[in-house]
Formats: C-alpha cells, sequence, structure tokens
DNA sequence: TTCCAGGTGCATA
DNA sequence: TATGCACATGGA
C-alpha cells in the first residue's frame, strides 16, 4: 500500500503515485481551487477535502474519507500502468514522466454530464467559473463550499435562469438534458459496454462523441474511451499523424487501437503535457 | 479588434 | 457519409 488510510485522513506515503498538482490541472476537474499556502480545496458531489504537504508525504483530510478513496481511484496501481505506456513511445514516456502524479478520477456521473456540456467550446478557467456559479446559485449550502446541485434542484431552473448564469447557447442542452434524465438510473449505465454507454450518452442534447467519452471516462472510468478535442488534435498531429488529421473520429479510432483498455489514461497522460508544455 | 476555448446541432450536398 | 456554419461569452 502506498497510502494509509484512517477514519478522518489519508496519508499518501509515495508522492510518485499521486501528484495534487497534476490530477487536479490535468482538465478532469473543475471544482478545486489552491490556496495561498499550496494546499488544495477538492469539491465533488456535497463532498470536500483538502490535500496539504508535510514533507514527501501528502495528506487528504475530509468527513467522508470513504468517498475520497475511491474518488482518487486509489486502489488501482498507476506504477505498472505507467510502465506499459512508457514502453509504447517516446512521447509517452516522456508524458507519463511529466504528469507521473495524475490519477483518473471516480467522480458523479451527473456533475459530470452537466459539467462537460458546459465544456463545448469553452475554456477551462471558465468552465470552472460557470460551474461553481451553478453550485453558488442552485445547489445546497454545505455551510463552508455548494455542493453541486441534485437532479431535482437543477430542475429549477428555466432556460432564462442558465442563460443569466451565462451559459450561452448550452442552457437550452442543458436545461433539456436534465429533463431527459428525470427518467434514467445514471448507475445503470455502469453495467453497460463501452458502446453502449456512448451511444446512451449522445442521445442527450449538448452530448456529442467527445463529451460522452469525458463522462464515460471520468464518471464511469471507462478506459477504453480516448476523448478527442483540440488538444489531443494536437498531440495527434504532432507526435502520431504520418500526415495532417482533423477528423475526430479518425484520430479517436487510430489512437484507441493503439492503447486499447488503456486508452483514457494515456489520453489524460498526453492531454496534460501538451497542453501544458503549449502553456509555457 | 480579433481570435480562441476539453464541441454540438443542424442544414445541405 | 461528409462538410460548413451558427451558437454565447470573456480573456488574451
Amino acid at each position: 500500500m502506498f497510502y494509509k488510510r484512517e477514519s478522518n485522513k489519508i496519508t499518501i506515503l509515495d508522492n510518485a503515485q499521486f501528484v495534487p498538482q497534476h490530477i487536479l490541472e490535468c482538465g478532469q476537474i473543475f471544482r478545486y481551487k489552491k490556496q495561498d499556502d499550496g494546499s488544495y480545496v477538492v469539491c465533488s458531489a456535497d463532498k470536500r477535502a483538502t490535500i496539504t504537504q508535510n514533507g514527501a508525504e501528502y495528506i487528504i483530510s475530509s468527513k467522508d474519507i470513504e468517498y475520497f478513496e475511491n474518488f482518487f481511484d486509489l486502489k488501482t496501481d498507476y506504477a505498472k500502468i505507467k510502465s506499459v505506456l512508457s514502453a509504447k513511445s517516446d512521447i509517452l514516456r516522456q508524458a507519463t514522466q511529466f504528469g507521473s502524479g495524475i490519477r483518473i478520477l471516480r467522480q458523479p456521473p451527473l456533475e459530470m454530464i452537466v459539467s462537460f456540456i458546459i465544456s463545448a467550446n469553452n475554456n477551462i478557467a471558465r468552465i470552472q467559473s460557470l460551474v461553481e456559479k451553478l453550485c453558488q446559485k442552485c445547489g445546497t449550502n454545505m455551510g463552508d463550499f455548494f455542493a453541486f446541485p441534485t437532479l431535482d434542484q437543477l430542475l429549477t431552473l428555466s432556460v432564462d435562469d442558465l442563460r443569466r448564469m451565462g451559459m450561452g447557447f448550452r442552457a437550452k442542452y442543458i436545461h433539456s438534458t436534465v429533463r431527459a434524465l428525470q427518467q434514467k438510473n445514471l448507475d445503470g449505465l455502469r453495467d453497460m459496454q463501452t458502446d453502449e454507454r456512448l451511444q446512451y450518452l449522445q442521445t442527450l442534447s449538448g452530448i456529442g462523441p467527445k463529451v460522452a467519452d469525458c463522462i464515460a471516462l471520468f464518471a464511469y472510468h471507462d478506459m477504453n474511451c480516448f476523448p478527442v478535442d483540440v488538444w489531443v488534435e494536437k498531440v495527434y498531429n504532432s507526435y502520431f499523424a504520418k500526415e495532417a488529421q482533423k477528423n475526430r473520429a479518425k484520430i479517436r479510432k487510430e489512437l484507441t487501437s493503439t492503447f486499447g483498455e488503456l486508452s483514457g489514461y494515456a489520453q489524460q497522460y498526453l492531454f496534460y503535457f501538451k497542453r501544458e508544455l503549449d502553456k509555457r
């Protein structure tokens, strides 16, 4: 075990397998904040945790510690995954080294569905601010933070309410999708095969192939998925393409056939690697 | 001012 | 099946 769980905290003993910056800043979660002292506050559904550093160790503190043990996917061996991916190509070796502490979070389906509808043609800073506005507008006040809204709470919002928050053309997508979800048990999607799950998700308004992949990956931990966005397009054309390719379906097909059931992991290492490098 | 952001939906050929 | 364009908004 690389971590120790107690009643209200988890101590990460091996920081080669857990780096908060890598985990939180690789684009899979929008509800986190870095504090002035370097610690992080992370929110998911109606739960909250803080991550602080103590020498070579990280401490995750929360009153819902079992939830966050699962949330951070602590039972998966990422050393093994990185080792397999590194052997695939030089760029994967570099990417897994660069984002060595990445872990794919296990997040609530409803929160991922709404958040990634908001993500369409949007930038990460703005997605974060819109998700936070949504929580403040109709999520439960937990004292020191606002919970992500429940389906019932989301159902109280009109298209105009959503527009006033700044959702733009996504307002009607969210409005329509939360209504469709009244008839659906989102936990039932856990038992589906990859294609069936993606197919269902794409029947929802505002969800196309890329957003469906993100939801499957971050809410259902389906590692057969490889979301292709502008950044993955850059990754593909920089490191994998024989000739320039803009067709995202073709890019996805080739990359999933390269990485198989480790696709989701590979996607996050590559996304984080390319995006951070281009920022500099 | 113009461009761009973790795309999708819809019309057209 | 494939391509092109509109869609809101705010930061760089």
